[in-house]
RNA sequence: GGAGGGGUUCCCGAGCGGUCAAAGGGAGCAGACUGUAAAUCUGCCGGCUCAGCCUUCGAAGGUUCGAAUCCUUCCCCCUCCA
C-alpha cells in the first residue's frame, strides 16, 4: 500500500485531474507525510454529500499516512460570499463561527480520523497580515491573470458585475497555501483556478509549489445542477436515516451510477458487476437500495439503515403510514388553517389549492370541502401528497 | 466627469395609462402513470376571514377617475467615452 505506485493509483482514483504529477510522484518518493490542505467555508457547517466527494479523498491520503489539513476560511467567510447574485452575508461571529467549526468537526469525523486531522482558521494569519500586507499581496496578480478565471471572465463579457473583493478571494486562497505550506490541496473542479493560485503564490515565497488535485463536483438529487444547498438538491450526511435513504432513492437511474462512483467505497470492479447485472434486467430500485444502505451505515449505523429499509418498504411497497411523523396538538379549526399550522402547506391559499388539486388526505380519505372543520377530541393523520404527514389532536 | 441602457412576482424574462396578481420559460408543489426513479401528461404556482378583499412591478413623492406603465427626486447595476 505505501509504495508510490499504488498510492498514486488510489489517490487518482475517481480525481478529475491531478497538477503536477511528476511534481506530486517526487513529493511521494520523498517518504515525509505530505501536508494536503481542503478548505471549507464557515458558513455552511451542514455537509451534504457533495462534500463528502472530497472528504473522502482525505481520507485516502490519511490511510496512506500523510497529514490532513482541514481549513475553516472564518476570515475569507467573513468578507462575504465571492459567487454571490444576490446575498451580501451578514459576517458570522466568532461564536458562530466556533459552533460552525464544531459541526464541521461532528460530521467529518465521521469520515476523516481525527487523530491525523489539524483543523486551522485562517484568521490565524490574516488577521495579522493587515491592510497593508494585503495590498501587497494583491499586488502580486494582475487583473488580466485574474479574469482568465472562466466565471470572471463569464461575467465581465456578460456584463455582469464583479466586485473588486473577489479578486481578493483566490489570492486569500493561495496565501493560505503559504501559510500552512501545504505539498498538496484538493478542491472540486470549479476550484482549479483558486488552487493554481496557491502554487504562483507558493513560489513567491520561495515554496515549493503545492500540488493541485481536483475532484469531480457532485450533482445534487435534480440531477442536472452541482449539489448545494441553497438548490435545495442535498442529501445532508446529518440527516436522518429515513432521509437520506428517501433521497437516494428518488435519484435517477442514470445519477445512481454518478453516485455510486463517487460516493460509494465499493470497488470499482463490484460496481462494474453491478452495472452489467442491470443490463441483464436486475431491478435498478434494488441497487439503488444498495447504495442506501452503504450511506445510511456510512453516517449512521448499519442498524438504522436496515431499519430505514424496513420502513421505506412498508410505506412505499405496502402502503403504510409511517412510523415517525410530527405531532400536533390544536384548537380545532378549518382544514385549511391546519393544514397551514402544521407546516403540511405554506398558507392557507396552498392549502386551498391543494384540496382543490386532490392532495391533501385525513386518515388515507381525500379532502374535497375546503371548509371542513376538524372536531376537537378527534386524533387524525394529515396527509399532504405522497411524503408530507402529520399527526394531529384537536383540542 | 460625459453619453447611453437597465432595475418586474423564487430565477430568467415580456408588459410600457384601464381588459395586470402581471405573457412565456425554468424551478417548485399537487394529480395521473410508476420502482416515492427518470421521462411524459394534467393542474396549481402573492396573501387573507377566498364568488370578495388586501399587498406587490428598485425607493419616495406627484399627475390622473385609474399607474408596473407618465412626471420629479433619490438609490443601485451595466456599456461606451475620458
Amino acid at each position: 500500500m505505501n509504495d508510490v505506485e499504488s498510492q498514486l493509483a488510489l489517490i487518482k482514483r475517481g480525481a478529475e485531474e491531478l497538477l503536477v504529477e511528476t511534481d506530486f510522484v517526487e513529493k511521494l518518493k520523498s517518504g515525509r507525510p505530505l501536508r494536503v490542505k481542503a478548505g471549507f467555508d464557515p458558513t455552511a457547517p451542514d455537509l451534504h454529500l457533495g462534500h463528502t466527494v472530497l472528504i473522502n479523498k482525505l481520507r485516502h491520503f490519511q490511510e496512506m499516512g500523510h497529514h490532513v489539513l482541514f481549513l475553516i476560511g472564518d476570515f475569507t467567510g467573513q468578507i462575504g460570499d465571492p459567487t454571490g447574485k444576490n446575498a451580501t452575508r451578514p459576517p458570522l461571529s466568532r461564536g458562530q463561527i466556533e459552533e460552525n467549526a464544531r459541526t464541521y468537526r461532528e460530521q467529518v469525523f465521521k469520515i476523516l480520523d481525527p487523530d491525523k486531522t489539524e483543523v486551522c482558521f485562517n484568521s490565524a494569519w490574516f488577521d495579522s497580515l493587515g491592510a497593508a500586507g494585503m495590498v501587497k499581496l494583491a499586488a502580486q496578480h494582475t487583473v488580466a491573470r485574474m479574469l482568465e478565471r472562466d466565471d470572471f471572465s463569464k461575467r465581465f463579457n456578460g456584463n455582469q458585475p464583479i466586485a473588486l473583493h473577489e479578486f481578493l478571494y483566490p489570492l486569500c486562497q493561495g496565501y493560505d497555501s503559504v501559510a500552512l505550506r501545504s505539498d498538496v490541496e484538493l478542491g472540486g473542479t470549479d476550484q482549479r483556478f483558486n488552487l493554481l493560485i496557491g502554487r504562483e503564490l507558493q513560489k513567491h515565497f520561495g515554496q515549493l509549489p503545492q500540488c493541485v488535485l481536483t475532484m469531480p463536483l457532485l450533482e445534487g438529487t435534480d440531477g442536472a445542477n452541482k449539489m448545494s444547498k441553497s438548490l435545495g438538491n442535498y442529501i445532508g450526511i446529518a440527516e436522518s436515516p429515513g432521509e437520506i435513504f428517501g433521497k437516494i432513492m428518488s435519484i435517477s437511474d442514470e445519477l445512481m451510477w454518478r453516485y455510486f462512483d463517487l460516493l460509494s467505497f465499493r470497488s470499482g470492479i463490484e460496481i462494474g458487476r453491478l452495472r452489467e447485472e442491470a443490463l441483464g434486467g436486475r431491478n435498478p430500485r434494488d441497487i439503488k437500495i444498495l447504495l442506501a444502505l452503504e450511506l445510511v451505515e456510512r453516517f449512521h449505523s448499519r442498524a438504522a439503515a436496515e431499519k430505514a429499509l424496513e420502513d421505506f418498504q412498508a410505506r412505499f411497497q405496502m402502503g403504510m403510514l409511517p412510523e415517525d411523523m410530527p405531532e400536533h396538538s390544536l384548537d380545532s379549526a378549518v382544514i385549511t388553517l391546519i393544514l397551514k399550522q402544521t407546516g403540511l402547506a405554506a398558507s392557507t391559499s396552498e392549502a386551498m389549492r391543494l384540496i382543490d388539486g386532490g392532495g391533501v388526505r385525513i386518515d388515507g380519505d381525500k379532502v374535497s370541502d375546503k371548509a371542513l372543520v376538524l372536531k376537537p377530541g378527534s386524533r387524525v393523520v394529515l396527509q399532504v401528497g405522497k411524503r408530507k404527514f402529520a399527526r394531529v389532536s384537536l383540542i
